[in-house]
DNA sequence: TCCCGATGTTTACGTCGTAAAGACAGGAAG
DNA sequence: CTTCCTGTCTTTACGACGTAAACATCGGGA
């Protein structure tokens, strides 16, 4: 779409833009050789910049796959809210759209979902990674509050609707990510949406 | 506890059970350098023989982790069969001990849980790991079915039924395994049996 | 103007996965 | 009993990777 920072060989020396450059181009490279065959080398080939280039932004492979998970987090926190400004004004809708929107994003983005949540790679000790991470997390238990009236994380009570609420997304986002779940689906298109949000709709709390 | 296969340079130029020791020091080596730091060199030098020696057992590193993959599937089922073993007869309480097998099997095994679940690198079409991984799902459709009466599979409802246990229990042991579950956990070991069949039970069917 | 720090490149080292060729053992065929 | 033949293990070799260190190039402030 917009990411062209890539291949005419640059004539200037120096990039101007490479840690941006960096994080597209490691997005490319995650999605297509996944995470397992993501090379810090093929990042650096694709910016089309030295295989050392790179050290000079991220510290290691570790620290350029965090500063991308960040994004992703914030991203996923995007796809919810996204959902729920377009639904329905009543709490149980928006709890609904909250789950489908986490859900949008894993089927929309695999390689980062995985990224996030599937690989040990990524720092979860990262300031920003827990920031946005933290604030996606923030979402669903406001969604669960305007269900139930009160602040979930108060009492043991709520925090299992938490947990509950949490796991079935959750569950669901990575088996679908992993294809696990195609005899479990629709086979057609139109019906999935609505089939996601009743199986959404099995964990309301209340 | 008990596979020593191991240290003890042996005597013999052939090893005599290399295959099987090659698994057993492939777990070990899974657990302490995670599926991240996982390595075919590593494992041979576990088991004592040279790097080249594992390719007349696994044609390559991938097939290691199949195999392993496929006793590690086994292992889910059998954990889920304890429990169920255990349980009261009724139906509910069936399912629910269905579903906290699965989730035993994941806090007691975190690296054969990853290596199953959050990794690409095993290879799902492989025979032994479908048929091992499709036991312990029938399982699990079995529990329902004995709740319902029915075949779960047969219609549309029942498989939403399928979908929303699978996925409540899968993502609980994801979540759990990866420490993401921390802050809603009860902190006392003693209470956490309680809280594991009260989460589970929030997506009985019916 | 000079020079200094930030940014890129080159070179180098150790580890990894995999393939190919050589060493060794034990059983089948003669 | 001897001779192979095949399966098992070792050695050697190659290219790719991550990382570090030394070197090159630029732009901006003293």
């Amino acid at each position: 779409m917009t990411g062209d920072t890539t291949h005419p060989p640059r004539t200037t020396y120096h990039h101007g833009d490479l840690r941006r450059a960096l994080l597209v181009a490691a997005e490319a490279e995650l999605i297509e050789r996944g995470i397992e065959g993501f090379t810090l080398r093929g990042v650096a080939r694709r910016a089309g910049v030295s295989h050392a280039a790179p050290a000079h932004h991220f510290k290691d492979t570790a620290a350029m796959l965090t500063a991308l998970a960040a994004t992703a987090a914030q991203r996923l926190k995007a796809a919810m809210s996204r959902r729920r400004e377009a639904a329905p004004d009543d709490p149980r809708s928006r709890f609904v759209a909250s789950g489908t929107g986490y859900i949008d994003f894993a089927l929309e983005n695999p390689a980062l979902f995985t990224l996030l949540f599937g690989s040990g790679r990524p720092d979860s000790d990262d300031p920003d990674l827990v920031r946005h991470a933290g604030a996606a997390f923030a979402d669903l238990v406001e969604a669960i509050a305007a269900i139930s009236g009160k602040d979930p994380l108060a009492d043991a009570e709520g925090r299992l609707d938490v947990a509950a609420a949490w796991s079935l997304v959750h569950g669901a986002a990575s088996l679908l990510v992993a294809g696990r779940m195609k005899p479990l689906r629709p086979a057609a298109d139109a019906d999935r949406e609505a089939w996601l949000q009743r199986l959404v709709g099995r964990i309301v709390p209340g």
